[in-house]
RNA sequence: GGGUAAUUAGCUCAGUUGGUUCAGAGCACCGCCUUGACAGGGCGGGGGUCACUGGUUCGAAUCCAGUAUUACCCACCA
C-alpha cells in the first residue's frame, strides 16, 4: 500500500459503523459459560425513558474498558446489557403523552393504561441501547433483559411472598411521602430538599372568652383548617398562663386546645406551633403523644379536600395565597416575614413533596443492613474510592424502613389479595390461584371464590426489581442452580454513579446475600457527576448536556471515549469540556498518521545497525509502560493509565522511537527495524484498544494480512515481560543531548536546516556509539566526534556530566553565554546546597534509608563534577 | 445540625509509600517551522510561595491540628 492511498485525516465515521457490524457479526461479544475464569458485569440498567447522556458515556465507556481488557486477557468476559421500566418515572412520561392527546389517565382502564405503556415501553425503550452500540459498548446484545419481562417480574413477586413470610414486609399506617403530582407515596430516598425562600406568616389565634390573641408562626397558611391544637414549650414563661386555655382558629373558628411539648423550640418565630397531624411528621407524632385527632385538608392531588371546608378543591399552593389575603382581611395576620427552608421535591415530578397519612407497604431494613455493611467494611466489597466506605457506613447505620408500595399501574402489582374491609383480611402469594386457596384457609370459607377477592391495586417501587439484577439477569431466582447464575454470579466489578449508592447498590449488596448468601461483586467503581462548565449538573431538563450522538459524529467514538476519560478519576466530578473530545480525536489521528508513516515506507532486505540502539531502547521502554499499564488498571486507575498510554504512544513512540528510525525522504527501510516497528506498533493497539476500539481494529487489519478471524477485539493481552533500565537510560541519554542542540539552535536562531558539528569532551565516543547515528540525523550534526580539548567559541552544553561542544559559524555571544552558564551555576549551586546540607545533618544520614542517602551521595557527586564542568566552561570563554 | 471531600500554572486536573530539580499534564499563551506521517502537526519557550497558620519529621504539595472558601451526602426547624 502506498502513502498516498491512505488518507491523511482518520474518517472515524465510516470506520466505527464497519467494524461494530463486524463484531457483531462474529459473536465476539456473546459469553456462555465455560471453563475459562468468568469475567462479568452488569450494566445499571438505565432507564426506558432515558435518553444517552454524558453521564451514561463516562459510564459505559469505563465498563466497555473493563470487559474490553477482559476479553483480551482471555476470560469469558460478559458484560450484560437491559433497561429499568422506572415506574414512576415512565408512568409520568405516559400519562404526558396521553394527555397531549386529549386523553386522561382516569378515563382509562387498568388495562388500557397498561397497553399503552408497553407501547411505549416497546418504542422508545430501546433507543439507549442502540445509542450505546455507537459507543462501542461490547455487550452481549443477546442477553438484553427488561426489568418488567416476565421471569424478572416473578422474581420480584416471589421475593416479596418471601419476605412478607419472613415477617420483613408489613402492611402499615404511616405518615409517608406524598408525591401530589404522581399522586402517589414515595420513599424517603426519592425526595430531594432543596433550600427555597418562603414566607413565614404570623397569625393571630384569638383565646376564647378574652379579648386577646396569641401569634403563631407558620409558613403553611393553607393548612390552617387542619390545626387541632397549639403548642408552647412547657418552660417558655410567655405562655404558662394560657394552660387549659382553648383557643380560636382562624377562619374556621373552630375551638383547639392549648398543649404543652418539649419539641418545641422556643426561639423560633414566636414560641408557638400550630399543630396539623395530618400534613407534618412532628406534628403527627405531637398529635399522637396528646391524643389528638387528625384532619386532612388535603385531597391525593394536593387540592384542598371537603375537610378543609374553605376552597375546596383549589390547589393547595394557591390556597396559601388566598388564605394570606383573608388572613389580612380578617386583621388576623400580625406580619410576615422572609425565610429560606428546605422543601422536599419529589425526584421524579418535581412537585412539592407532601406528608401524609397513609396506608403503605413497607420492608424492614435492619436486618438486611447489618450483613450488607459487613461486607463493605470488611472489603468483600470495594468501594473504589474507598472515601465512599464512611458514608456508606453512615446510611446503613441510620437506615430506616423502606416504603415499597406506589399508587401507580406500571410496575409489578403487589401480590396481596383483600377478602374483606377488615384491616387484616388480606392474604399475600404469588399468584390468583394460591391466593384464593390461602383466603379459604384463612377465612374458613371454602366457598370463597376469586370474584370475591381483590388485588392491591397498587405497584412497587422500581428498586424493589432493580436490587435484585445481579440475580435475576441470570435468572437466579427462576432457577437458583442454573449453570448460568453459578457461572458469572458474584460478578465482577459494579460501575455506578455515586448518587445511586443507597438507592441501589447497597440494596442490591442486601439482596444478594439474602437470596445468594453471597456479595452480587466485588468492586464497585464509582464515577464521578458529570458537569458543565459553570459545574451544573449535566441534565436533559436543563439542556446544557451536549447530545452524545452528534459528539459522536464530529469527533469519533474513539475520540469521545477519550475525552471523556482523560481527566476522570474515580469518584470525582468532571467539568466536561468539548475541547477534551478534540484531543481525543487529535490523538486518534496522530495514530493514524503514525499508521500511515509505518504502513508507507518502502522495504529493503538486511538490517542496519544505525536502528539498532533505537529499537533496543523502545522494546525494553515498551514492556517497562505494559507493566505500568498493568498497575494502573488492576488498581482501577483509568484515567491515569489512559494519560500515559497517551503520551507514551504521541511522545515516546511518535515523537522519538519513529524520528529515530525514520529514514531519509524518499529513502527505504531496512527489514529488520521494519519489522520491529511492526511488532511495537501491535502492543500498542493492543493496549490501546479498550480505550479506543475503533480505530485500533481498523489499523489493525491494515498493518499486517490478517486471517479472517483475527481480530485485535479478540486478540491476546500483552504479556509482561521485565526490561533493563540501563538500555531505556542509553536512550534518555540520547534524547537530551538531542534536547539541548535543538535548544542552542532555537536560542541562537541557528536554524534547523545547517548541520554543524557537535564535539564530546571525552576519551573517546564509546558512550554514545550506539546512539551517534540517530543524534547526528536528529541533531543535524555534520560531524560527531570526541575531543579532549576546550574549543573556543562553541557553545557548550552539559548532558549528564559530560560537556558538549555545538560548533557554530555564528560567532558565540561570549556575554549571553556567560550569563547562560551563570545562571545554571546559580541553579545548581543553590541545589548542592540543599543536598549537602542534607549530606552534612547527621540525624538525616542516621535516620533515612540506606539508598535514600546514597542517591544523595550520587546528586551531590553529579552536581559537583556538573559544577566543574561549567567552571571550565566559563573559563574557556574569557 | 452531622458527615465526606476538595483548594496545585490563566482554565481543567494528575501527583500512589513523605525522599532525585518534584512542583507535572492537557488546553490556552509566546517564538520559530508551508520539514515527504500528521497544521487535527513539529521544535523550543514563558507561567505556580502547592488556600492560610501552626505542628510532627533529618526531610512535607504529601502526615497531624486549626482557619478560610467551595462542593457533595445525610438529617431537618414550625
Amino acid at each position: 500500500m502506498s502513502i498516498t492511498e491512505i488518507p491523511r485525516q482518520y474518517d472515524s465515521v465510516q470506520v466505527e459503523e464497519r467494524w461494530y457490524q463486524h463484531w457483531m457479526q462474529k459473536g465476539y461479544f456473546r459469553s456462555v459459560p465455560d471453563d475459562r475464569e468468568p469475567f462479568t458485569i452488569v450494566i445499571p440498567p438505565p432507564n426506558v425513558t432515558g435518553v444517552l447522556h454524558m453521564g451514561h458515556i463516562l459510564n459505559n465507556t469505563i465498563q466497555d474498558i473493563l470487559v474490553r481488557r477482559a476479553r483480551m486477557q482471555g476470560k469469558n468476559a460478559l458484560w450484560v446489557p437491559g433497561t429499568d421500566h422506572a415506574s414512576i418515572a415512565t408512568e409520568a412520561k405516559v400519562v404526558q403523552k396521553l394527555r397531549a392527546a386529549g386523553i386522561k389517565k382516569g378515563d382509562l382502564s387498568r388495562e388500557e393504561f397498561l397497553q399503552h405503556a408497553w407501547d411505549w415501553k416497546e418504542n422508545y425503550g430501546g433507543i439507549i441501547l442502540e445509542q450505546l452500540k455507537k459507543l462501542g459498548a461490547s455487550c452481549d446484545w443477546s442477553r438484553t433483559r427488561f426489568t418488567m419481562e416476565p421471569t424478572m417480574s416473578e422474581a420480584v413477586i416471589d421475593v416479596f411472598v418471601d419476605l412478607y413470610r419472613k415477617g420483613m414486609i408489613y402492611r402499615g399506617l404511616r405518615m409517608i411521602n406524598w408525591d401530589p403530582e404522581a399522586r402517589t407515596a414515595l420513599s424517603n430516598e426519592e425526595v430531594i430538599y432543596r433550600d427555597v425562600s418562603d414566607k413565614l406568616y404570623y397569625v393571630r389565634y384569638p383565646i376564647k372568652d378574652q379579648q386577646d390573641y396569641v401569634v403563631v408562626a407558620t409558613t403553611r397558611p393553607e393548612t390552617i383548617m387542619g390545626d387541632v391544637a397549639v403548642c408552647f414549650h412547657p418552660d417558655d414563661p410567655r405562655y404558662s398562663g394560657l394552660k387549659g386555655k382553648k383557643l380560636i382558629v382562624p377562619m374556621t373558628g373552630r375551638e383547639v386546645p392549648v398543649i404543652f411539648d418539649t419539641y418545641i423550640d422556643m426561639s423560633f418565630g414566636s414560641g408557638a406551633l400550630k399543630v396539623t397531624p395530618a400534613h407534618d411528621i412532628n406534628d403527627y407524632e405531637i398529635g399522637k403523644r396528646h391524643q389528638l385527632e387528625v384532619i386532612d385538608v388535603f385531597n391525593e392531588d394536593g387540592t384542598m379536600s371537603e375537610a378543609a371546608g374553605l376552597w375546596v378543591g383549589e390547589d393547595r399552593m394557591l390556597v396559601r395565597k388566598k388564605a394570606a389575603a383573608k388572613l389580612a382581611e380578617l386583621d388576623l395576620l400580625e406580619k410576615v416575614e422572609d425565610l429560606m427552608h428546605s422543601v422536599g421535591f419529589s425526584e421524579r415530578t418535581d412537585a412539592v413533596v407532601e406528608p401524609r397519612l397513609s396506608l403503605q407497604w413497607f420492608l424492614a431494613m435492619d436486618k438486611l443492613a447489618t450483613p450488607a455493611l459487613e461486607a463493605v467494611m470488611n472489603d468483600e466489597v470495594r468501594l473504589i474510592p474507598s472515601k465512599f466506605k464512611n458514608t456508606y457506613k453512615h446510611w446503613m447505620e441510620n437506615i430506616r424502613e423502606w416504603c415499597i408500595s406506589r399508587q401507580l399501574w406500571w410496575g409489578q402489582r403487589i401480590p396481596a389479595w383483600y377478602y374483606g374491609p377488615g384491616e387484616e383480611d388480606y392474604v399475600v402469594a404469588k399468584n390468583e390461584e394460591e391466593a384464593l386457596e390461602e383466603a379459604r384457609k384463612k377465612t374458613g370459607k371454602s366457598g370463597l371464590s376469586l370474584a370475591e377477592l381483590q388485588q392491591d391495586p397498587d405497584v412497587l417501587d422500581t428498586w424493589a426489581s432493580s436490587w435484585l439484577w445481579p440475580i435475576s439477569v441470570f435468572d437466579g431466582f427462576s432457577d437458583p442452580r442454573g449453570r448460568d447464575i453459578n457461572y458469572y454470579y458474584p460478578t465482577q466489578v459494579l460501575v455506578t454513579a455515586p448518587e445511586i449508592l443507597f438507592f441501589w447498590v447497597a440494596r442490591m449488596i442486601m439482596a444478594g446475600l439474602e437470596y445468594r448468601g453471597e456479595v452480587p461483586f466485588r468492586d464497585v467503581y464509582l464515577t464521578g457527576i458529570v458537569r458543565d462548565k459553570q459545574r451544573r449538573k449535566m441534565s436533559k431538563s436543563l439542556g446544557n448536556s451536549p447530545d452524545p450522538l452528534e459528539i459522536i459524529a464530529e469527533y469519533g467514538a474513539d475520540g469521545m471515549r477519550v475525552g471523556m476519560l482523560i481527566s476522570s478519576s474515580a469518584g470525582n466530578d468532571i467539568l466536561f469540556d468539548i475541547k477534551q473530545c478534540e484531543q481525543g480525536r487529535n490523538f486518534a489521528n496522530k495514530i493514524w498518521n503514525a499508521f500511515r508513516l509505518v504502513k508507507g515506507w518502502e522495504i529493503r532486505p538486511g538490517n542496519n545497525p544505525d536502528n539498532q540502539a533505537a529499537v533496543l531502547w523502545f522494546e525494553n521502554k515498551l514492556k517497562r509502560s505494559v507493566s505500568e499499564l498493568e498497575q494502573q488498571l488492576n488498581d482501577f486507575r483509568i484515567s491515569e493509565a489512559l494519560k500515559q498510554l497517551y503520551s507514551f504512544v504521541w511522545d515516546d513512540f511518535c515523537s522519538w522511537y519513529l524520528e529515530f528510525i525514520k529514514p531519509a525522504a524518499g529513502q527505504p527501510i531496512d527489514e529488520a527495524t521494519h519489522g520491529a516497528s511492526i511488532r511495537f506498533f501491535e502492543v500498542l493497539l493492543k493496549l490501546l484498544h479498550p480505550f479506543m476500539p475503533f480505530i485500533t481494529e481498523e489499523i489493525w487489519h491494515y498493518l499486517l494480512p490478517r486471517a479472517e478471524g483475527e481480530d485485535l477485539t479478540i486478540a491476546p493481552w500483552p504479556s509482561q515481560h521485565s526490561w533493563d533500565d540501563s538500555t531505556i537510560e542509553k536512550g534518555e541519554a540520547a534524547k537530551d543531548i538531542i534536547g539541548k542542540v535543538r535548544e542552542l539552535r532555537n536560542a541562537r536562531q541557528l536554524g534547523f536546516k545547517e548541520a554543524l558539528p557537535l564535539y564530546v569532551q571525552a576519551e573517546s565516543l564509546k558512550d554514545y556509539e550506539a546512539f551517534s547515528p540517530i543524534i547526528t540525523k536528529m541533531g543535524k550534526i555534520s560531524e560527531f566526534k570526541a575531543v579532549q580539548e576546550e574549543q573556543p567559541g562553541a557553545l557548550g552544553f552539559i548532558s549528564g556530566t559530560t560537556r558538549f561542544f555545538l560548533i557554530s559559524q555564528e560567532s558565540a555571544d561570549p556575554a549571553a553565554e556567560r550569563e547562560r552558564i551563570n545562571a545554571e551555576m546559580g541553579r545548581l549551586q543553590g541545589f548542592l546546597l540543599s543536598v549537602e546540607k542534607k549530606l552534612s545533618n547527621e540525624r538525616f544520614v542516621s535516620n533515612a534509608a540506606a539508598d535514600i542517602v546514597e542517591r544523595e551521595r550520587q546528586k551531590q557527586a553529579d552536581a559537583q563534577e556538573k559544577l566543574r564542568l561549567l567552571e571550565q566552561q566559563l573559563a574557556s570563554l574569557n
